[in-house]
RNA sequence: GGGCACGUAGCUCAGUCCGGAGAGAGCGUUUGGCUUCUAACCAAACGGUCGUGGGUUCGAAUCCCACCGUGCCCGCCA
């Protein structure tokens, strides 16, 4: 008897039997849009051999199968557990894209840190991905940042935060839009004729002003990679905005947006009326210039021309401005399918928002060196009442500060939904017990103690036999290690890197649990040699875990 | 005023898309556990009008409506 006679059996009920108890069923559900869920089965074991069936209240719970056990210490005994057969279809992820006026700040960190997360993921989960950063090199801040660095003299800026380009030249950022708000209405409007000068060159195509500008944004760049590259996030690609200024292809979006019905000649400018937004989307200014917007556009159809899929991770404030590009898009006869924005809310600070112009912000080196220097204190603490005889060397002390305190900013920020607003505050940002990346970490540091510790680690190719782990322990963690490719599949459909973090605590307790209550080296023959093998599975599937949230996963702590 | 987010334990958050088993973690508080593979660990206790009010449903934190609170946006800036 499968049901009760009476007891409520919807379909939802039904649904709800096949995720939650089974590991290898999964929820796959058209990409994007609500489709009804239907049960499908992931590994061959599930498929040929039969499964043993329970009655739970008004609930039937599907059991896995030995072999479904043991296949699944093969498959973790490898090293790309959890990737995914490929997808056959590109996609670019865009993030990060701050415009270079200054040093990367807290505040702005998220979008590193959630894209490079996103953009892991959906490499693991089988898609082709590149990872761009779209350089904002052509607009108006961009035309005042190039005429404050040639009209101010360093020698009336302070001393620069740090020796590098980026801190080195945001002063004169600052410097040029302190200069505009304090300005008697002469001074600025000679200023804004200059401004104005530059912005047109760079609508020109004039290789001069290029050249003008780029004197502050390719150091500009380099400045701001450095300090993404510690995290580390790196870039397949910086896109320049001049490149569609130069290629002609804006000129010619906006030819095409000018032959549609919805443009409209008002007050001298070029606008946009879009059905369902109240506000005209003005592509063209009454001076000729584009805007942001207009350039996104041939951004954006160069994007579609290249990759089937598009991603982009994009501050809250600018879904406004999302929406209106999609729906121009979609007027220019795009399939707009085939992108997806990711909105987060921006960092706060307990005294309010941080700003580059205003100089509030919290720089995303200090933080960096914080978190470092925290966890480097928290290491040598520890050193004392440390059991393991492996006498950490002065090295293997700053590779763990860094592992631990790089891991312990990414983890805070990715392990929440990026809609939620977040206020920065150090102590927790930086706090190290649970929930945290080294709760996640230890668990890789002590795999990898008892893997170094045992003489040999049996082959798990096919050998092992699963029905010896038979604790609840070994079962929960077999159980948890199994499901790993679901939560890749399913953090990629939903762009979603935070459920791989909230997975890895999850991980971590159960794994914790296993390590309490089942000795491995000191076990009888079968019983070590197919716990060495589950503990092997277990590294391999924490590793690529953290793997995707960019978090370092140590081989000691 | 309009649009978009967010509101779950004292605090920080999962769970919400796709409704189902007395609503889960961590921090903090209280208590217990290192001669035993690393105690950045584990076990236990305490802690909840799931913002409020309606509705749909056998069943709602989850779906619908209204309201309240907070954030963001509504520029020929990005």
């Amino acid at each position: 008897m499968l049901y009760e006679p009476n007891s409520p059996m919807s379909a939802a009920g039904k649904r709800r039997v096949c995720s939650s108890r089974f590991a290898t069923t999964s929820l796959r559900r058209s990409r994007r849009r609500s489709q009804r869920s239907t049960c499908r089965l992931r590994t061959s074991a599930s498929r040929t051999h039969p499964r043993t069936v329970s009655v739970a209240g008004p609930y039937v719970n599907f059991h896995p199968t030995e072999a479904y056990y043991d296949d699944t210490l093969a498959a973790a005994g490898e090293d790309g557990y959890g990737r995914l057969d490929s997808k056959e279809e590109s996609v670019v992820v865009e993030h990060t894209s701050a415009n270079p006026t200054g040093p990367v700040h807290v505040g702005r960190a998220r979008n590193p840190i959630i894209g490079d997360a996103i953009a892991n993921v959906l490499d693991f989960a089988g898609y082709d991905v590149s990872r761009h950063y779209y350089v904002n090199d052509a607009g108006r801040q961009m035309a005042l940042f190039a005429w404050a660095y040639e009209t101010f003299d360093e020698a009336d800026l302070s001393e620069p935060e740090r020796s590098r380009a980026d801190y080195d030249l945001v002063r004169y950022y600052r410097k040029g839009n302190a200069f505009l708000e304090e300005a008697s209405d002469d001074e600025r409007e000679a200023a804004e004729d200059e401004i104005q000068a530059i912005l047109q060159g760079l609508e020109a195509g004039d290789e001069a002003t290029f050249e003008r500008v780029n004197e502050v944004v390719e150091p500009m760049l380099d400045g701001m990679s450095s300090s993404l590259e510690r995290l580390p996030v790196t870039y397949d690609e910086f896109v320049r905005e001049t490149r569609f200024m130069g290629d002609g292809s804006m000129d010619e979006i906006v030819e095409r947006l000018q032959d549609t019905e919805n443009a409209v000649y008002e007050e001298d400018a070029w606008q946009l009326d879009l059905p369902d937004f109240e506000k005209k989307l003005v592509f063209l200014r009454s001076d000729g210039t584009s805007l942001y917007t207009t350039r996104d556009l041939a951004h954006h159809e160069w994007k579609f021309a290249n990759f089937d899929r598009a991603v982009t991770v994009l501050g809250e404030e600018h879904g406004l401005q999302a929406a209106q590009l999609r729906s121009a898009l979609d007027l220019l006869g795009n399939d707009t399918d085939q992108l997806d924005s990711v909105l987060y809310s921006h960092v706060n600070l307990p005294e309010g928002k941080m700003s580059t112009r205003a100089g509030t912000a919290v720089d995303l080196d200090d933080l960096l060196d914080e978190s470092i220097q925290r966890a480097r204190e928290e290491i040598e603490s520890r050193l004392e009442s440390r059991i393991r005889d492996d006498d950490l060397t002065g090295d293997d002390v700053e590779r763990i500060a860094r592992q631990v305190g790089l891991g312990a900013v990414r983890y805070d920020i990715v392990s929440k939904q990026p809609t939620k607003a977040i206020t920065f505050e150090w102590d927790r940002a930086l706090d190290f017990e649970a929930q945290s990346a080294p709760y996640v970490q230890y668990v890789h540091a002590r795999t990898c103690g008892i893997l170094d510790e045992a003489s040999e680690v049996p082959a798990l190719d096919g050998v092992m036999d699963a029905s010896t782990l038979m604790t609840p322990e070994e079962r929960a963690l077999l159980d948890v290690i199994a499901r790993f490719p679901a939560v890749v599949e399913s953090a990629a459909d939903e762009l979603a890197p935070h459920v791989v973090a909230t997975y890895t605590r999850e991980f971590a307790e159960r794994f914790n649990a296993f390590y309490r209550e089942c000795p491995v080296l000191d076990a009888e023959s079968e019983t070590r040699e197919a716990r060495l093998a589950l503990v092997a599975a277990a590294r391999t599937t924490v590793a690529n875990a953290l793997g995707l949230l960019g978090i370092a996963a140590p081989e000691s702590m």
